[in-house]
RNA sequence: GCGAAAGUGGCGGAAUUGGUAGACGCGCAGGAUUCAGGAUCCUGUGGGGUAACUCCCGUGGGGGUUCGAUUCCCCCCUUUCGCACCA
């Protein structure tokens, strides 16, 4: 090795090092406690980007961090390999999706292995292996046993060009990607998960994750949204059955004016046979069934309907009141029917005044009093029951159980709960996919394909036009099957599942990888589960979360998973940003290909026009201001990529990526380089331990710094994950470190404290910039290998000040330092601040009215004026 | 609109329970070394005043609690993110 500091020799050898020796590699020991480190498993989409290097440089922090504590570490990696990209790439370019899957999964896993990152590769899945997969299948047939899974129909994005289906992704601004037509809403029969039977669990249980971020238990609370109200009938005018409606204000049930539907409804049409109404509410209809919510209301929730000419009663008040049509109904909550309060519910309000309707109010505040005409918007608040026959004068909030426990007496209705989670549509009429283990026969109708015969393998012999239904329908070997129980004529599904369901269970396949008897070996699931510690993105706050601990419970249930929740801590790691440039004429612009300079102002190339320095966005091909990690691995090296990314914000802050930063971060590691090698001598000559010497007092402040790093850099590994500050402490100890190698006249004390702080220094970037950390540990002298190395131990004692410096405050602003003994009394304490010549300037003989002590820190003095 | 988080030097960010604001890094300035450039090393670096010890101001803005507030409370402004008609 060269004086010289050579990244990519380094790294090289490590990586050798490590694979030779199988490092990284963990099988269950009782001896040990276990750790579960988990990074959100890639998309092989053929590079690694600077998202993944953040993700699984903190992930890879914290699995080296454990090891080195003495914790067997379950470190694993895979590929979320199904998707829609590779059916893209094979309708574009003609390559197979498998192949083109397999090619970056190739290529990408070589990039993880030159980050360095501490895996245990023979754990390694991939979704889109048969041996993966069919568990996806087995589980499904689980699912379909208990009911779990099961076929209804639904809508679906469709392109009546492309005539197929699209995925939510494929559609831009309501229109096909590929053609541009405008995409319609078609009906299908698909299949679903029973999701909303763990509702309450799914809710119940975030109390549980202590260990996962407010910010997550909130939008996962907010997509359960869970309603408590009640289901009441309001009986139809002139007809024997009822419309039921859902609400949760049952307190102004007397308030109720009218009633408004979903343009879906069932009744919708119906009720309007007849009467005058009917062609304004078939046009109605028209206008609205094939709008998708989202854009039904476009124009600032403009509030709009139509009636139908019919009309219910009311029970509580004994009126009849009409029945709208309106546009804010949504057919998929409740029953698809509410009950109209405008005096008390904003949307019911608007639309009162608009087609107006009368307006009543049951709910009056305490501090004032409302009149219909008078007031300018809903109230919505806590009052008391008024105009609301026998409960009225109750408060509202006793009043809505009241209500609801009068129609339930009465047979008008019950109490109901309400969530505004859905069950999960997992069919996709997609080629890269699980099969969904099917089969319809003639005779015998839908007929689980039986356990023995997984997994249903994609056949290869599939043309990928990208038009039509499911491309499987085209292989006649696959589609065409005997029925497994009457042998008779059927046929496969062609629909595939959502790759959502490859990911909800994942974290468990890796606890036995090869385990080919169940999707995972019970008993190796309780030795490893749960996930100790989750890293990934927050995009996954609320769909893939949910989905795997809808998963969890659901294998639990089946008797496999033996804990209640997958992942006991979770990290949502911050999006890396970089800042953007573009010309008003050209649109965004590569830093590289602008003209001028920083200080003259940049120009576009095209034009010539200056160019504006747009805000930092996260890194997107787009905005065209993304670094490639190769790059960087190649001018810099891997540990100083790691480095980067973990100095330069705390990880659940975004990061913003800075090409001088980067720089800095390679000069400390070549500053390291150097220092280390060239003092070697330090190893020949040095005593082995310093600990018991008796040493001057500014080596003993050197020992005091090396022990306050151990405790600083552990804390905030362990208990924080602030690997911007813990690696700041340690440039902190190589710059004091650096000073008393350049205090001359070194003693032999000196050296050895010196050599201990190097070695400290050294074992605690292990987690960080693992390979220069190995090399010059090994530099040094050292056999062992560094990530063999145990984490160092600080010691309270070495750790303990012989001197403290106090603060001496003058009516609260610091006015002097006074540095005493570590043992001195307060009393001692208070009589030199006050004696302190400055102290004493801004006393000016004032009188003294009180002194704040504040132990070991700091001297207050109050003085009058 | 509702909900959440955040706002600190020229920049990224420190300050863990109310106790020296600006650690560490970047940038910048000066110096050493060098034929030169680069690299490296040293010193300085919130703003303002001062010959100087020192002093005044300063954590988005305004008020409050406190001996003491970046930290706690109230109001306002800005930014980011999430949900957006869920009855």
């Amino acid at each position: 090795m060269e004086e010289r500091y050579q990244a990519h020799a380094i790294e090289e050898k490590w990586q050798r090092i490590w694979a030779q020796n199988q490092a990284f590699r963990v099988n269950e020991d009782a001896a040990k406690p276990k750790y579960y480190v988990l990074e959100m498993f890639p998309y092989p989409s053929g590079r690694i980007h600077m998202g993944h290097v953040r993700n699984y440089s903190i992930g890879d922090v914290v699995a080296r961090y454990k090891r080195m504590r003495g914790f067997n570490v379950l470190h694993p990696m895979g590929w979320d390999a199904f998707g829609l990209p590779a059916e893209n790439a094979a309708i574009e370019r003609g390559v197979h999706p498998e192949i083109w899957t397999q090619e970056n999964i190739l290529y990408m896993k070589n990039q993880l292995q030159r980050m360095g990152l501490s895996y245990d590769w023979d754990r390694e899945i991939a979704t889109c292996e048969p041996e993966y997969y069919r568990w996806n299948q087995w589980i499904f047939l689980q699912f379909f046993k208990k009911t779990l899974a099961y076929k209804r129909s639904s809508f679906v994005n469709w392109c009546p060009s492309c005539e197929t289906v699209l995925a939510n992704e494929q559609v831009i601004d309501g229109a096909c990607w590929r053609c541009d037509s405008a995409v319609i809403q078609k009906e299908l029969e698909q299949w679903f998960f029973r999701i909303t039977d763990y509702a309450e669990q799914l809710l119940g249980d975030l109390e549980k994750l202590n260990g996962w971020p407010d910010k997550v238990l909130t939008m996962q609370r907010n997509w359960i949204g869970k309603s408590i109200g009640a289901e009441i009938d309001f009986p139809l005018v002139g007809c024997e059955s009822a419309l039921r409606i859902f609400t949760t204000r049952p307190d102004t049930i007397f308030g109720a004016t009218f009633v408004s539907l979903a343009v879906e409804h069932p009744l919708a049409l119906k009720l309007a046979q007849g009467t005058p109404q009917e062609k304004a509410v078939e046009a109605f209809i028209e206008r609205f069934k094939n709008v998708s919510q989202a854009k039904r209301g476009a124009e600032e929730g403009e509030k709009e309907g139509v009636f139908t000419g019919a009309y219910c009663r009311n029970l509580f008040t004994g009126e009849n009141i009409p029945i709208y049509l309106a546009n804010f109904v949504l057919m998929e909550y409740g029953t698809g029917a509410v009950m109209a309060v405008p005096a008390h519910d904003q949307r019911d309000f608007e639309f009162a005044r608009k087609y107006d309707l009368p307006i009543r109010v049951v709910i009056q505040p305490n501090d004032r009093k409302l009149t219909a005409e008078t007031i300018a918007e809903a109230y919505v608040d806590d009052g008391v029951m008024v105009d609301s026959g026998a409960f009225s004068g109750t408060p509202n909030c006793p009043g809505k159980d009241k209500i609801a426990t009068h129609a339930e007496e009465k047979g008008w209705g019950k109490k109901a709960i309400r969530y505004r989670l859905r069950d999960w549509g997992v069919s996709r009429q997609r080629y890269w996919g699980t099969p969904i283990p099917i089969i319809y026969c003639d005779k015998c109708g839908t007929v689980p394909v039986p356990e023995e015969q997984l997994p249903v393998v994609l056949p290869k012999d599939v043309p990928f036009t990208g038009k039509g239904g499911s491309p499987l329908q085209e292989s006649k070997l696959f589609f065409e099957v005997a029925c497994p129980k009457c042998r008779g004529h059927a046929h496969r599904e062609t629909d595939t599942m959502d790759t959502f369901v490859d990911s909800s269970w994942y974290f468990l396949r890796y606890v036995s990888a090869r385990f080919d008897k169940a999707p995972f070996d019970p008993e190796k699931g309780r030795y490893w589960m749960a996930v100790d510690q989750y890293i990934g993105g927050v995009e996954h706050a609320v769909l893939h979360l949910l989905y795997a601990r809808f998963f969890t419970k659901a294998l639990r249930d089946l008797g496999l998973a033996k804990v209640d929740e997958p992942f006991t801590n979770l990290l949502t790691q911050g999006m890396v940003s970089k800042e953007t440039y573009r010309c008003s004429e050209h649109g965004w612009l590569f830093p590289t290909e602008l003209l001028g300079s920083e200080k003259d102002g940049w120009q576009c190339p095209q034009c010539r026009r200056p160019v504006i320095k747009g805000r930092v966005e996260k890194m997107s091909k787009s905005k065209k201001n993304i670094v490639d990690p190769e790059d960087l691995v190649n001018l810099y090296g891997a540990d100083t990529a790691r480095l980067f990314t973990l100095f330069a914000a705390p990880p659940e802050k975004d990061l913003e990526w800075s090409d001088q930063g980067v720089e800095g971060a390679y000069r400390f590691l070549t500053r390291l380089w150097r220092i280390v090698f060239q003092n070697r001598e330090l190893w020949a000559n040095a005593a082995a331990n310093g600990e018991a010497l008796e040493l001057p007092a500014e080596l003993r402040d050197l020992r005091r710094m090396i022990h306050r790093t151990v405790k600083k850099v552990s804390d905030d590994i362990e208990n924080r994950f602030h690997f911007n500050t813990a690696v700041a402490a340690i440039m902190e100890l190589l710059n004091a470190l650096s000073a008393a190698l350049q205090g001359g006249g070194r003693s032999s004390a000196g050296a050895t404290v010196i050599k201990q702080g190097l070695e400290t220094m050294i074992v605690l970037l292990t987690p960080f910039v693992p390979h220069v950390a190995s090399e010059l540990w090994e530099q040094t002298g050292h056999h062992d290998r560094l990530d063999e190395v145990p984490w160092p131990r600080y010691s309270e004692e070495a750790i303990e000040e012989e001197k403290l410096l106090i603060v001496v405050q003058v009516n609260g602003k610091v006015r002097g330092k006074i540095t005493v003994p570590a043992d001195a009394t307060q009393e001692h304490i208070e009589t030199v601040a006050l004696a302190d010549p400055r102290v004493q300037g801004f006393l000016d003989g004032k009188k003294v009215q009180r002194v704040v002590y504040v132990p070991r820190r700091l001297v207050n003095i109050v003085v009058e004026g």
